[in-house]
DNA sequence: AGCACGCCGACT
DNA sequence: GTCGGCGTGCTC
C-alpha cells in the first residue's frame, strides 16, 4: 500500500456485513497491507480486523484510528481476497467471519470485561447487610477477577447487568477491560553458533570440546539438541557466550506434526488407463481452468493418478491442494505423498494442535510446501499459484460444513481452481449425482479407470431379503443364516470379515416394557441410544447422558426393552456366534482417542483382528488387504432419511463398503441384508454400477425438479421458545410468498416449501422449523434470498429466534 | 457479537 | 413516579 494513503478498508471478525474505513497513524503505515490483522476500536469495544485494502473516508466526519498492527506479515496472499469475497457473497456470510473461519484458530484478539471486587466491596461484605444475590456475587469475586462468562457458568443466579451497575455505583466492584485471545504465536527456540573465529584453541574441558565439535558441523544448532550431547549444555553455553566463543539467538521454528520419517518410494509404472487419465490432465495443465471427474472403481489406483499429477504440477512450479473427506483418511494420503515427495508436504486438519496448525499455515504462506493435504478447511490454505486441486472421494458429505460458514469444500475447490486458472480434479468410485450431471453438461471432463490393480475381480454381492428373516430369534434376527455361513467359512480359512452397520451404540430404540414409552432425551425430541460399553443412554445430537440403570420416566418400571440395533449389539452377537474369533469394533466411540484408529488399522493389517464391526468409518477409502467378506447388516437405514438425496447416499455408502472386500489377492464376497431388495439403490449397489444408479436417479430428480435441475437455499429457524419459533417461521414464510408474488420473474422461478417443523423438531433444547427455497437457477434463488433478507432484515436479526441461511443444503433434518 | 438506547409492567 | 425487563439499531 502506497504510503500516501491514510485510510484502509477493514473487515471485522463479527457478524456484520459492511466493511469499515480506519485511519492509519503515520508510524504504522508501512506495516499495514492487505492480509494483515489490525486491532481496531469498534463501537465501545476493541476487536480484530482484517485489512482488505485502501479505504475511503467518504462523507464520514470522524474516522477512528487503528490501535495496533497484529502481524508482521500478511497471513494470506492478497490474491485470496477475491476468493474470500466470492465465498462471502455466495454463502451470504459476512466477509470478516469468512476470513476468521479460513484462518487457523486461536488468532483472534478481542476484549473482555472482567469484574473485580474493590476494598470497599470487601469491607461491605463484612459490615453491610446485602441481598443473597449480591453476597454470592461479591464472594465469588473475592477469589479473583471474573469475566461475565465465568460468572454465568459458575452461578445459578441469572447475571443481571443492573445488579452489576448497582454494585459498581456503590463502589464495591469495578469493571476492567482487557485484551484476550490471540494466543497462537510463532514458536521460538534458542540457537547457538560458533563465533566467526571457529573452534578456539586452549585448554577446554572434554564437554566443551564436544560442544565445539558439534557446533562446527553446522551453521547453528538449537540448545535443545546440544543438551542431548552434553546434558549441562545450557550452563556451559552461557559461560562460553560470556567468553565470546559462541553467540546465541532466538530463531523461529516450526512445530512438527509429522511422526518419524517415511521410507521414500518410487513412482510405479502406470497402467494404460492411468496413463491416459494423467495424460489428459497434463495436456491442459498450465493452460487455464478446467475440471475433471475421475471415476474409478474401488481399488483401481486413483491415488497413483493423484501422485503422478502432483509430480507434474511440482515440475510446473505450481502449488497442489489435496482434500480428503475426513481426518481418518489423512494418515493414509499423507503417508503416500510423503513417501513420494518428502518434506515439501504441509498438512492442515483438526488433529493438529493450534500451534502446529499455525506453523503449517505459515509454511504454506512462505511457499515452503508445494503440496498441501488436508480436510475440508484446507481449501482455505494460503497458497498462491494453485495449479491443481484434488478432491478425493468427492461425493462425501463431510465436505459440507454444517455449522457457521456452511460451505462445501468440493464446490469451493472448483471455484478456487477457476480463480487460479488451475485444474480441479474430483475423484470417486461413486461420484455425486451433481458431478455426473456436470459431466453430462460438459462442464466437467470425465476420466475413467475401469480396471482394478492386477485385474482383481470386484467382489460378488449377494442380496439377502431380511423380510424372510422376521421370525428368527436371538442373533438370527440380524445375522441371517446366509451371512452366518459365510462368516464361518471365512474365519475357518483364516481370513478377515467386516460387518457394517451405520449406527453406533447397542440399542437405538430403548422402550419401556411396561408402558411402551420410549426412553427419550430431555433436551431433544429423539430416543436415546444405549451404549453398553459406557453403561449409559446417550443422545447422539446433544450429548445428553443418563445411567443405563435408569427407570422409565413415565411409569418407573425398570423393565426396559432394548429395541433397535447398533454396532455394539452386532459386536456382541459376533462374539457370541464365534467365541474363538478376535472381534473389534470401529466407530466414533472407539476412535475418539488419538491413535486408536491407527491401532485398529494396524490390528487388521497384522491379522490380530478376525472380525471388525463398524459404521461408515470403515466404508471410507481405507485399504484392508486381507478382508474377503463384508456383511452389510441392514442396508436400509439411510434410505428413509427425509431428504431427496437419501437414495444417493445409500447407494454411495453401500458401494463403498462393498468395495472393502477383496482388495488383496483373494476374491471378496459381500452379503447385503435389506428389507428392500428390489429398490433401485440396492440393485445398483449390488451391481456396483454408479452409471445405472445415476441414470435412474437423474430421471427422478428431473421429474421433481430437484437439484441439479434446480438450486436450493434452506432457511433453518430455531429458538428456545416453541411458540415464538413457530410464529417466526410462519412470518418468514409469509414474507417469502409475498416477495415471490411481488414479481413475475420470482413467481416463475421460485418455489417455497414450508414453513414446516423440522424432522428433528427439537435438538439441545431448541425448537426447529424450516423453509426450503427452490429456484430454477442459482441466481434466482440467491437473489431472492438476498432481497428477502434485506427487505425484512429485522426478521433475520432476531435474538430470540435464529435464522440460518444454508446455501446448497445437504442435510435437511 | 456486544453494548446502549428506548419503551412498557410491577414496585416504593 | 422509577426500576428493570427485553426488543432494536449501530458499530468507520
Amino acid at each position: 500500500m502506497a504510503d500516501s494513503h491514510t485510510y484502509i478498508e477493514v473487515a471485522v471478525a463479527l457478524p456484520v456485513y459492511q466493511t469499515f474505513a480506519y485511519c492509519v497513524p503515520i508510524p504504522l503505515r508501512s506495516q499495514v497491507s492487505p492480509g494483515i490483522r489490525v486491532l481496531v476500536p469498534f463501537g465501545r469495544r476493541t476487536v480484530t480486523g482484517y485489512v482488505l485494502g485502501d479505504g475511503e473516508a467518504g462523507s464520514l466526519q470522524e474516522v477512528k484510528h487503528i490501535l495496533d498492527v497484529l502481524d508482521s506479515e500478511p497471513l494470506f496472499p492478497e490474491s485470496m481476497l477475491d476468493f474470500f469475497r466470492w465465498v462471502s457473497d455466495y454463502y451470504i456470510y459476512p466477509i470478516g467471519e469468512v476470513i476468521k473461519c479460513a484462518l487457523p484458530g486461536g488468532l483472534t484478539v478481542y476484549d473482555q470485561t472482567r469484574l473485580e471486587i474493590t476494598t470497599t466491596g470487601d469491607a461491605a461484605l463484612q459490615q453491610v447487610s446485602l441481598t443473597p444475590v449480591e453476597r454470592r456475587l461479591l464472594r465469588r469475586l473475592q477469589a479473583g477477577p471474573k469475566s461475565m462468562t465465568d460468572i454465568r457458568s459458575a452461578s445459578e443466579d441469572a447475571l443481571s447487568l443492573s445488579l452489576i451497575h448497582v454494585l459498581e455505583n456503590r463502589g464495591w466492584l469495578i469493571k476492567k477491560r482487557e485484551l484476550r485471545g490471540g494466543r497462537t504465536k510463532p514458536k521460538m527456540e534458542r540457537y547457538v553458533s560458533l563465533s566467526d573465529s571457529g573452534i578456539p584453541d586452549g585448554p577446554f574441558s572434554p564437554a566443551r570440546k564436544k560442544l565445539f565439535e558439534a557446533l562446527n558441523q553446522r551453521v547453528d544448532m538449537p540448545i535443545k539438541q546440544l543438551r542431548k550431547i552434553v546434558p549441562t549444555a545450557s550452563s556451559i553455553i552461557r559461560s562460553l557466550e560470556t567468553g565470546g566463543y559462541v553467540s546465541t539467538f532466538q530463531k523461529r521454528v516450526y512445530r512438527d506434526p509429522f511422526g518419524e520419517s517415511i521410507a521414500s518410494d518410487i513412482a510405479p509404472t502406470l497402467n494404460e488407463e492411468q496413463k491416459k487419465a494423467v495424460g489428459s490432465v497434463i495436456d491442459t495443465m498450465g493452460k487455464g481452468f478446467s475440471t475433471y471427474l475421475l471415476t474409478g472403481v474401488t481399488g483401481s489406483g486413483k491415488t497413483e493418478v493423484y501422485l503422478s499429477l502432483a509430480a507434474e504440477a511440482m515440475a510446473h512450479d505450481v502449488t497442489v491442494l489435496v482434500l480428503v473427506p475426513e481426518i481418518a483418511l489423512m494418515a493414509q494420503m499423507e503417508r503416500r505423498f510423503r513417501a513420494r515427495f518428502g518434506d515439501c508436504i504441509a498438512v492442515l486438519h483438526s488433529g493438529l494442535s493450534a500451534g502446529e496448525r499455525f506453523d503449517q499455515w505459515m509454511r504454506i504462506r512462505h511457499k515452503e510446501a508445494g503440496i498441501v493435504i488436508g480436510a475440508r478447511s484446507a481449501i482455505f490454505a494460503p497458497a498462491e499459484k494453485i495449479g491443481l486441486i484434488i478432491v478425493d472421494e468427492e461425493h462425501d458429505t463431510s465436505y459440507k460444513q454444517e455449522s457457521g460458514l456452511r460451505y462445501n469444500a468440493r464446490d469451493l475447490a472448483v471455484v478456487r481452481a477457476k480463480l487460479n486458472g488451475g485444474v480441479a480434479l474430483l475423484g470417486s468410485a461413486t461420484p455425486s449425482v451433481q458431478s455426473c450431471h456436470n459431466v453430462d453438461k460438459k462442464k466437467f471432463a470425465e476420466l475413467t479407470l475401469t480396471r482394478r490393480i492386477d485385474d482383481r475381480p470386484l467382489a460378488e454381492i449377494i442380496v439377502v431379503d431380511l423380510c424372510k428373516n422376521r421370525d428368527a430369534s436371538g442373533t438370527g434376527r440380524f445375522i441371517s443364516s446366509e451371512l452366518y455361513q459365510e462368516m464361518k467359512q471365512t474365519l475357518s480359512r483364516g481370513e478377515q470379515a467386516l460387518l457394517f452397520l451405520n449406527r453406533r451404540g447397542y440399542a437405538s430404540f430403548p422402550v419401556c416394557g411396561a408402558c411402551g414409552e420410549a426412553v427419550r432425551c430431555k433436551n431433544c425430541d429423539i430416543s436415546l441410544t444405549l451404549h453398553q460399553g459406557d453403561r449409559a443412554y446417550k443422545c447422539h445430537y446433544c450429548g445428553f447422558t443418563r445411567a443405563s440403570v435408569s427407570r422409565c420416566d413415565t411409569c418407573g418400571s425398570s423393565n426396559i426393552k432394548l429395541l433397535g440395533m447398533g454396532t455394539e449389539k452386532i459386536e456382541a452377537a459376533a462374539k457370541e456366534l464365534f467365541p474363538e474369533a478376535r472381534v473389534a469394533r470401529m466407530d466414533r466411540d472407539t476412535t475418539v482417542r488419538k491413535g486408536s484408529l491407527l491401532g485398529l488399522l494396524k490390528g487388521l493389517r497384522n491379522r490380530t483382528i478376525d472380525l471388525l464391526v463398524g459404521t461408515q468409518i470403515i466404508a471410507k477409502g481405507h485399504d484392508f488387504p486381507n478382508i474377503t467378506l463384508v456383511g452389510i447388516i441392514c442396508a436400509d437405514l439411510s434410505l428413509s432419511f427425509p431428504d431427496f438425496r437419501a437414495g444417493e447416499r445409500t447407494f454411495q455408502i453401500l458401494a463403498q463398503v462393498a468395495g472393502r472386500a477383496g482388495r488383496g489377492k483373494r476374491p471378496g464376497k459381500v452379503i447385503l441384508q435389506t428389507y428392500n431388495p428390489n429398490h433401485f439403490c440396492i440393485e445398483s449397489a449390488r451391481k456396483q454400477d454408479f452409471r445405472s444408479f445415476y441414470e435412474k436417479e437423474i430421471k427422478f430428480r428431473k421429474s421433481l425438479t430437484y437439484p441439479p435441475f434446480s438450486r436450493m437455499i434452506h432457511l433453518k429457524i430455531s429458538g428456545k421458545d416453541r411458540q415464538k419459533v413457530r410464529q417466526y417461521a410462519i412470518d418468514i414464510g409469509g414474507k417469502c410468498r409475498l416477495l415471490k408474488n411481488s414479481s413475475n420473474t420470482y413467481q416463475k422461478s421460485i418455489e417455497i416449501m414450508g414453513p414446516i417443523e423440522a424432522p428433528l423438531p427439537r435438538i439441545a433444547g431448541r425448537f426447529r422449523w424450516q423453509i426450503l427455497c427452490k429456484g430454477s437457477t442459482f441466481n434466482a434463488v440467491h437473489g431472492f434470498t438476498r432481497r428477502l433478507m434485506s427487505g425484512y432484515s429485522s426478521l433475520f436479526n432476531q435474538r430470540s429466534v435464529k435464522v440460518v441461511v444454508d446455501v446448497d443444503p445437504v442435510l435437511m433434518m
